[in-house]
DNA sequence: GTCTGTGCTGGTAGCGCTGTCAACGATCCT
DNA sequence: AGGATCGTTGACAGCGCTACCAGCACAGAC
């Protein structure tokens, strides 16, 4: 269909400005904001465009305009379960928009994000996500100094670099105690892997509500830096066991070791709930669909994703939201894990000074 | 320390260049060719590069050298497990590497998968990794036409666009039946949800090999279009049971459908493997440490992810692999959940027309 | 002594787009 | 009527970098 080419084969704008008889400046601004255009000249520009095929040259439009559509994500760890529900909420707020995502994974290194992040505002983004309130100061005096948005995901503290948006792993890890106190547990151990910041402030709300009830020891809690996994689970469940035979309750830092304690239970034939109970973190899809049912705490993951996004994509267009810190909260879902009564799911505590309205998250995994 | 700046505060190549008293292309030429300079001006620009924290524009050099070093990544999910795997081999091939990733998501639609080809292939990226080998016809002509590397991944098929890596779904399912077959099981149903290509064509397998054996019943078979959760395997076996009671076999399609169809079991009381054996796809890291192990096919996904983009980095700098297709096989993991002997993971059969060899696979999440 | 080849360096001219500013006609106000 | 304002358009310059080609010094060949 008789198409104009430069030498290079690419349709330029130059060539869609000529096919509309416009100037090339014209045809530009109707990319951009088409409302500065007569409606003549932004039909022609349009079905020009169109009919030339023409895709803009991001490289030149980043180079003369001084900047990107570029969104930095940086979260630590790219199969965490977790973070892929962030992720797909955020893919899915930008979904149409004109950004597009620059993800890059920290894997749990401060040192590497405050690397990456110099990278990145070297490009000049539109916006920035950054997981978490645990910068190197190094780092966060580059997020202060940056000149676009940034959302802090995943928790919420103090001092936000510009908006923040979370819940508190602290209360969240209180209210799965106070959850099992009022169950009538008393001696509750702990298990937890990776052990990165937000784990850590979980394991502090445990140490808190133990010791507030004069029940903690130290010898309840077991943890490790290794990557967490169901079976590493079982393996920290056998040591606390070992450790402390007497427990009638353990609080698992994540799900994936919820499941791997289940499965060394019925490995072990301990009866769950009536010997031990088992509250776990963050509500992965198959916690409803475990024997017993799993009680866990429910954390609003993909909803904080996308709404970071929107957030940010408001921010970038200046609309900065009324409210720059959100507490998205957290849900104990009481399930037969935990239930004295061994019943089925039955909301339990929940928290977060936000409405804390609980969405429909989607299912775990497409 | 003295920083010399332009305007827009930036540090520019001619910054850099004047420091180290030689002339801005020289500079240039430092960070595409070292090799290129004298080892005096060599370690001049370097030291000055260092001292201003010199950054380069990517859009200019994008701009000016008519080709971008972005890595276009198009996958049909961002939750699956199956991908999240495949990502983090590529994510860590691209590590140190010059090359920066951009992702995005099909989700599972081919007429997505065309508009984002498009969109990318007008960035002029240095390579594309594809998912699958179900494009559309004007999507193929695409790859076809675009002037860069191109690696297919997840599964092989007769028609490389340009270089591909994977193995046979086809054959992997019918190693699955192969070993149930040979535990003796005879009845044995088909769960499969989602439904893409990939899973479409493990159904084909299990078809075939149920057909080779005469067994093949329509009604053995239950699938649904639904994305998979571990709550819809358990719905999909109570579905199977109430059609074919008679069953003593489940072949599940992945795994989360098998741990679903595992609960299933426990639910009704019905004995693994003694009353229903049951194997699953992908052996997710879980596979082992359920209760019973649950049987499954070993598929290689982090290497897949880790080689292509190896693959795709070594072909962007004109070293073209000697074997354009690889096929990275896959394994049957035997373990308690099919085996008539009650025992623990032994290997079973294998298959993939490479050498096989098993690479350790990094534990399923971190 | 000239010629050719090699290794290194620099000048020039853009890459495709947008920021800025000026210009134009049409409309509105005094 | 004159001036101000608005909406719309275009000319020009330049973003920061690199492709291309020319030029230089030096070594070896004839």
């Amino acid at each position: 269909m008789g198409r104009k080419r430069t030498k290079s084969g690419k349709i330029r704008l130059a060539e869609v400005a000529e096919l509309a008889g416009v100037s090339p400046i014209t045809a530009s601004r109707f990319f951009r904001n088409p409302e500065a255009l007569s409606v003549a000249k932004r039909t022609r520009v349009e079905s020009a465009a169109k009919e030339l095929g023409y895709v803009p040259n991001l490289a030149a439009r980043a180079l003369a305009s001084q900047r990107t559509e570029v969104i930095g994500v940086l979260i630590p760890s790219l199969t965490n379960n977790v973070f892929s529900d962030v992720l797909r909420g955020i893919y899915d707020a930008y979904e149409g928009s004109r950004y597009s995502i620059q993800l890059s994974n920290t894997r749990y290194s401060i040192l590497q994000e405050e690397r990456l992040l110099r990278l990145f505002l070297a490009q000049k983004p539109a916006g920035l996500i950054v997981t978490g309130i645990d910068q190197t100061t190094e780092s966060r005096a580059m997020l202060e100094a940056a000149d676009c948005p940034i959302v802090q995901i995943m928790e919420i503290g103090p001092n936000p670099v510009d908006m923040m948006i979370g819940f508190s792993h602290y209360d969240a890890a209180r209210a799965a105690i106070a959850h099992l106190f009022a169950q009538g547990h008393r001696r509750i151990g702990f298990v937890g892997a990776r052990m990165d910041p937000r784990v850590q402030r979980r394991l502090d709300g445990y140490v808190s509500a133990m010791k507030d009830a004069s029940l903690f020891e130290q010898r309840l809690v077991v943890t490790t830096a290794t990557p967490t996994s169901v079976t590493l689970g079982g393996a920290l469940f056998t040591d606390l066991l070992a450790r402390e035979p007497g427990i009638d309750a353990v609080f698992c830092a994540n799900d994936d070791l919820a499941l791997g304690v289940l499965f060394e239970c019925r490995r072990r034939e301990i009866a769950i709930p009536e010997q031990i109970a088992i509250v776990g973190f963050n509500d992965l899809e198959f916690m409803a669909s475990a024997v017993p049912t799993l009680t866990s705490v429910r954390t609003n993951r993909y909803e904080m994703g996308k709404t970071a996004a929107t957030m940010l994509i408001e921010a970038i267009d200046g609309r900065r939201p009324e409210q720059p810190v959100l507490d998205l909260g957290f849900k104990v879902i009481e399930r037969q894990s935990s239930s004295s009564r061994h019943q089925d799911s039955r909301p339990a505590a929940s928290g977060g000074s936000a409405q804390n309205k609980m969405v429909a998250l989607p299912s775990g995994h497409d």
